[in-house]
DNA sequence: CTTCTTAGTTGTTTTCTACCACTAAGGGAA
DNA sequence: TTCCCTTAGTGGTAGAAAACAACTAAGAAG
């Protein structure tokens, strides 16, 4: 094999490969997803997750590759990203005659992100995650997209697994119950809550770390590395 | 726009997309994964998952060309598939500079697979699914792929949903319950088995229907349609 | 008609969590 | 200093769901 890596992808063409981000965060009391308005055809002036064409002469991995994008289009670098699915078939981009579309997840904190519209969005807007994922006006099929990182979202959060930085790194209870209740879009019980991440061991509190305030101060947890 | 399908794509070079199928069956009271013993390089003689390389000019999504690979390296149709995840970076596979694999998952009879090896691939074997996913000796990072492809199948039994074409179309609940523990890997207790598929109604007696053995005769059943 | 084996049901214990009520600890106002 | 307000944190009970265990039911074979 004089040439390895030319030949096969030679053989056959291969479809268009695109990473789309879904940027999750907390505002209102109330997951929010980003989106950004597309300048460009197709779905020109329709809302559509940030996302690009992956540089296999740039991103090492495929979280590299989002992280890449990232920057591009909105200017900042993002926490740990999970995968979500990968969407692909014929005419699914009219810039292509087949197109895959593989989706990344992250939450991060609103105040860390000022997301500056960069390359082909008109501006970039948080919505409602739950509006956005039943709006069939989103381009592309990226409504269903939405649905799919906000249910994961959810499924960790119901899980007690908590990505890392979303919180500062120590916190209370309470903020960690507001962000579970924002993020589920349901109200937690107190003594529940705190029974289930005693059970889970997924946080432990930070010795002698509180947080004072205008009334009883509260212990400082921080996340415990899940194994 | 003229000929808006060549532009993009011919702008940058695209990764080298497979479909890798994870076809997992019950057989010793256990859950088994297809493997293939491969001929050629790179990973000559290793086992790996059967898959191919994505056609655009054959495949019209995802799922359809996964059903083209099976036929072509297995010599069978498959039944409904699940997307595992995809897997993708530089150096991934030594063919190619950039390599994304797309794998997806199913559980099918044992009795309706006699898998005939296809190119590139000496013999088929079914393998323990928890020995291969600890297994570092597969080819490529397929131990991980079948570990996920695992993973996945059993939060579905956990949860009741049983997948359409595992089961013949009608079955006693003790079938049922042997299947979930083939998969599940552990024993479960009949009553609550049964009253938790009560409450879920995930299948529906057929109307007098009854399998009758050596022994008392058996109420049959269907899956039932999920929402 | 007894026995064997599988089919199916019923009851009890344990575990988890939703719901509710309570005590604890600070700051600030009187 | 003393009360009071608010948030922090704990404990107890009820109900749901699952594990555990024991029971009855129904056919075939001898």
């Amino acid at each position: 094999m004089t040439k390895p890596t030319a030949t096969v992808t030679a053989l056959h063409e291969m479809p268009f490969v695109r990473l789309e981000l879904a940027v999750l965060t907390v505002k209102d009391s109330a997951l929010h997803v980003l989106l950004g308005k597309r300048t460009q055809a197709p779905f020109a002036g329709r809302w559509a997750l940030p996302g690009g064409v992956i540089r296999i002469d740039l991103d090492e991995d495929l979280v590299g590759g989002c992280q890449r994008v990232a920057m591009e289009r909105l200017g900042t670098a993002l926490p740990p990203l999970s995968q979500v699915c990968a969407a692909g078939s014929r005419r699914r981009d009219p810039r292509a005659p087949w197109a895959i579309s593989i989706v990344y997840r992250c939450l991060m904190p609103l105040d860390q992100i000022q997301a500056a519209p960069g390359k082909r969005l008109e501006r970039l807007e948080w919505f409602s995650a739950d509006d956005a994922a039943g709006n069939q006006a989103l381009a592309f099929d990226h409504a269903q997209l939405v649905g799919m990182a906000v249910e994961a979202t959810r499924a960790e959060f119901q899980a007690l697994q908590f990505p890392a930085n979303f919180l500062p790194e120590q916190f209370t209870l309470a903020d960690l119950q507001l962000a579970s209740e924002a993020v589920l879009g349901r109200r937690l019980d107190k003594s529940s809550f705190r029974r289930r991440l005693d059970d889970a061991g997924c946080v432990e509190a930070v010795d002698g770390a509180m947080r004072t305030g205008a009334f009883r101060p509260a212990q400082l947890f921080r996340l415990r590395p899940r194994n």
